[in-house]
DNA sequence: ACCTGAACACCGTTCAAGT
DNA sequence: ACCTGAACACCGTTCAAGT
């Protein structure tokens, strides 16, 4: 409500890609992916859908433009954490997993958008902290696309769980509680372990537990730098 | 044209979910994503758009399904090949990545559909493999969900980079080398290791590297459970 | 140069009506 | 029980017309 006033009041800025993006991000976090059409957005903005299009390409364009928007402000923060490289990978990691935790849209926009700007941040801030960590050549290579895929594996299922959730008005218990519910009734023959594990979904901490996979690439990266020696 | 033929000729089955699954992975192969629509897939099956509807909830459902049919089949095949738990989860890993070569939207699906049957068995295929290791307890859940969500990262990625090329009729060599140009123009102090690596872009073997990336995570786990013992 | 807003070509989904 | 197909309520995008 406070948003949709017009833009020819004074002092406001005319319409602009800026203004856009922002306004997109604000309609993405209050409603999710659905949220964001060309007719709530022009709303929003007071003006008409068509005037949108002077500024951006298309609406790739523009969610791309919102996630890349959230993502450099995020690693801008986990870059001016100094510290050891094992250290600033586990802080660029959290600061996504807190980013996407707030912008779910966030996490399924980078799994969709493969090598554009979004990517090549995150890239940037993990390869060059492997390369600091005395890696080179292939192991470089090796070492930074596992963790950087690893990350954005992750990213998308935390994104695809809170979206689910979201829909259907759920909080995180509840949505925990049907999926391990499920696996309870699954065939014991064809599904032991999933059955066995089912328990588990509700306790567990998932920002720990995603630093943990970080450590265990991180302690296989070593367990080769060492083997190599 | 061959199947658009009408299903009241002689010995055709009637409609049913199974027909409705595959006449939509044949649409989705063909034309991606946006290849799968409800008039497209009535006028494929010669049937009414609403006639669907009696067989399935929604398109979630279905995209949901036909997922999970080429997810099952990949599976079976996978599990069938017994051996130690290492080469088992290699096999499982090639098996997916060579699915989503072949069904690029697979991967996209397996981002967006959190805890669904599809998951679940790539779950347990890993999980019971990653328990005949000798993990137990919290280190067989940090485990198993590390390779996951690792999978399940590459697999999002590789399908959007295939649907991307897709759309834009591209073949991987011309996608790759786009890429790599746009890295190299990046800003040099902004993006070191980014335009570093722009030039092995187009040389790297996708399957190659992501079954390492599976071994550095197991080679962790082993680490792990050596430090422990 | 920038904006308007009606119009276009689509979607997924529903539902009264048929068989 | 299963199918038809028109209708509904949306989309993203375009474009002649305005300022």
């Amino acid at each position: 409500m406070a948003n949709n006033t017009r833009r020819t009041q004074r002092g406001e800025a005319s319409l602009s890609r800026e203004s856009i993006i922002d306004a997109s991000i604000g309609l993405l976090d209050a409603n999710g992916e659905a949220g964001l059409t060309f007719r709530a957005l022009s709303e929003r903005l007071g003006t008409g859908a068509g005037a949108i299009y002077w500024h951006i390409a298309n609406k790739d364009d523009l969610l791309d433009a919102a996630c890349d928007a959230v993502v450099a402000q995020t690693m801008a923060k986990a870059a001016g954490s100094a510290g050891p490289p094992r250290e600033a990978i586990r802080a660029i990691g959290l600061g996504l997993f807190d980013a996407i935790d707030a912008h779910p849209w966030v996490g399924a926009q980078l799994a969709r958008a493969p090598a554009r700007m979004p990517m090549v941040r995150i890239l940037e801030g993990i390869g060059s902290r492997v390369a600091a960590m005395g890696l080179s050549g292939n192991a470089l290579w090796l070492g930074g696309s596992a963790l950087l895929h690893y990350i954005l594996g992750v990213a998308a299922q935390n994104a695809a769980n809170r979206a689910f959730a979201q829909a259907r008005g759920l909080v995180r218990e509840d949505y925990l509680g049907t999926i391990g519910a499920e696996w309870s009734r699954l065939d014991p023959d064809a599904y032991p372990f999933t059955r066995s594990i089912a328990a588990q979904l509700c306790e567990h901490d998932d920002s720990a537990d995603f630093v943990t996979g970080i450590d265990l690439i991180l302690d296989g990266i070593a367990a080769r730098q060492a083997g190599r020696a």
